[in-house]
DNA sequence: TCCGAAACGATCACACTCGAACAAATGAGA
DNA sequence: TCTCATTTGTTCGAGTGTGATCGTTTCGGA
């Protein structure tokens, strides 16, 4: 009905803004105020404060009382009619690659965001942290976003770094595959990741109970998820009381071109003195490169050496088809978006949360049945 | 500190906002109230009470009853006719304590399970394992549970053996506020829990950040929050570079009865002689008296000592109020329902979830404005 | 079925809060 | 400098929430 009544952000003096500012956060102390108290604490007529508190009831911050107000509440029926404002958002999605692993993230959030109704903008980047702000910078600069799913590579003093800008960002952030610490610079952020050591070690433990002794472990530091396979490994190999300085423990990053065949005869050659019979392999991948040198090499999947791959891309389209553990991908991408969702809609008020998610061992020909004693016989034959 | 004292009677009076959500807590917590109990918890008189669940029940948020009120029911037929649907699935809830800390987190499971259109059965034990599960049985035996959040006791080797009993259990189980190893005897359970540790670590540092260098700690280890609080504290004070072995801390639990008085002299005392200028107390209802005996020792909250709880229950009551950390207890409840929902939605295809909640900082006075230098000497004039 | 105790609600009284109307102060732009 | 829009303060009648009283209704046990 007023005309000339300006829009949010247009005419009001800072003053009056932090006065607001103000009493939400008496408001967040306290749960309540009461008009006369904070019109003596800020030293302002009580009509101020009531104009105050009716503008931030407007705007749905708080409830309107007899007295004062209060944090808002669904008992409040004024707020209750004046709240389908269910404006839809618009998330950024910033994925570290395009073509592995992400896509299946890509497709859960895709999913969710329908399901809730959000756009949802992807792009691609490479694993290095700058250009992983370049993106995020990019998308926030060009497109008018809501909030933020990201991945970036968070190692070393570039990572921190990025993890404080993040943090500082004006709009929420959820990780995904990616996990912040608890402490001071990244205490907003939000994540959700695969618990990778925990899928390491249900593999070792299924190896442990088809009968293996000496269980090695094959990686690739290149991926950053390589540190958490190597840690649930370990892990489990205490659990299960096997000496861990005696295990085989190789990784295949910054190979020489064609060394990766020489590598794999590196391997089984330590199998071989160690009597180590399984092999947990990071990136499937590599798993069935390694099942097929194995074959090759006239040992028997899963008799003399059981293999179980971490990961499932291609897992099974080995012969024999490998075990493999799968990070549920999907659902990454999927609570990622659950997670935006929520914060957008209930905002400051919901706490931080952190979530894991168990990856799942999918059993196939490549680590069942036990190991043939004694499985040395035929690495020697072989060698 | 006795639940039936009217604390909020003396000068602390509630709106009727406030009022009405605090009876639908009490009522989502208890199942009913009564007219009487309620007027007199709040300090209100029955009068003002009646009328409150009159409008309550006018939107359909509670079932008159004579004498009190209870959740809505079918059989209320004033009801508004619009509950034709019946309920989908029923839960079972067994937690600790049906006083302390628990009620909100109930209370913020039952709206979710309203929300999600979920029966919801509460019941309490004691806190030992073996009551634990005898109380899970019963529920198991005579009601029809489709899932279970549980709340147990999981020290010891007791605690391990019902860990495995839950977990082999033929339906969905969610810990709240109890976390499980992700090995094998645990791998099908979900659970979502306050980070503790961070609470104590946020707290810590808001104390560093107030100017204060030596920073105590005084905890209940009866309670099993404990724990967590006093890592928390000592990771923060390992990031911050302060010496772990030189800080105070001390533990209240068994305590000769009249013993709490010389206890916080002592602690007193160990604060004067390490220059101790703050302390995180643990259990706000001991923050409480904690701030009253520097008080009533002449010691200037925050001047002299600062002060801030773990646990935000009655922490603003006190003079000064006091800087709490508060667990989001309604939201463990909330995700807790929400983890199961989905359990239930979805079935085995759905990844294990473990989440952890941030609980947040209250800044009140008790912690505000740093420490008066040398703090010393006021201590020593109170001894 | 009856009876006593408790709970209930209509009414009034009181204290406090609310908001409209108007006035004063402040700041921005012509 | 003036003017106009905006913000803040004051006054005062209307409105709201709460408690006390008291007659009526409901409950539960004999």
């Amino acid at each position: 009905m007023s005309p000339e009544q300006p829009l949010e952000g247009a005419g009001k003096s800072l003053f009056s803004l932090q006065r607001r500012e103000r009493l939400m956060e008496e408001l967040r102390a306290h749960g309540a105020i009461t008009v006369r108290a904070i019109a003596a604490k800020l030293g302002v007529s009580e009509l101020t404060i009531r104009r105050d508190v009716n503008i931030l009831a407007d705007e749905g911050l708080v409830s309107r009382v007899h007295g004062g107000a209060t944090l808002p509440s669904r008992l409040d029926r004024s707020a209750t009619g004046a709240r389908p404002q269910q404006h839809s958002y618009s998330i950024g999605m910033v994925v570290p690659s395009l073509d592995y692993y992400w896509p299946q993230v890509i497709s859960g959030a895709r999913a969710e965001a329908e399901e809730q109704n959000l756009r949802i903008l992807v792009r691609g980047s490479a694993y290095d942290a700058a250009d992983n702000r370049r993106q995020v910078q990019a998308l926030l600069d060009t497109q008018n976003i809501d909030g933020l799913i990201v991945a970036p590579d968070l190692t070393g003093e570039v990572g921190q770094e990025l993890l404080r800008w993040l943090n500082a960002l004006p709009i929420p952030v959820v990780l995904a595959e990616r996990r912040s610490p608890g402490e001071n610079p990244a205490h907003r952020l939000e994540w959700v990741a695969t618990d990778h050591a925990f899928g390491a070690g249900m593999a070792v433990r299924h190896l442990w109970q088809e009968g293996h002794r000496q269980i090695g472990c094959l990686t690739d530091s290149s991926s950053p998820t390589s540190p958490h396979v190597v840690r649930g490994w370990r892990q489990a190999l205490a659990a299960l009381k096997i000496p861990a300085d005696g295990a085989v423990h190789e990784d295949s990053a910054k190979l020489p071109t064609g060394g990766r065949a020489a590598h794999f005869d590196h391997v089984l050659e330590l199998c071989r003195t160690t009597v180590t019979t399984a092999m947990l392999v990071h990136s499937d991948t590599q798993a069935v490169a390694f099942v097929q040198h194995c074959v090759d090499r006239g040992l028997q999947v899963p008799g003399d050496m059981a293999i179980v791959g971490y990961d499932d891309e291609v897992a099974y389209l080995a012969e024999p088809a490998i075990s493999a553990v799968r990070p549920p991908k999907q659902y990454v991408g999927k609570v990622a978006v659950q997670l935006m969702a929520a914060r957008l809609a209930e905002g400051r008020m919901r706490p931080v949360h952190r979530i894991e998610l168990n990856p799942e061992l999918i059993l196939r020909e490549s680590s069942i049945g036990g190991p043939r004693v004694p499985a040395a016989g035929a690495l020697q034959e072989s060698l």
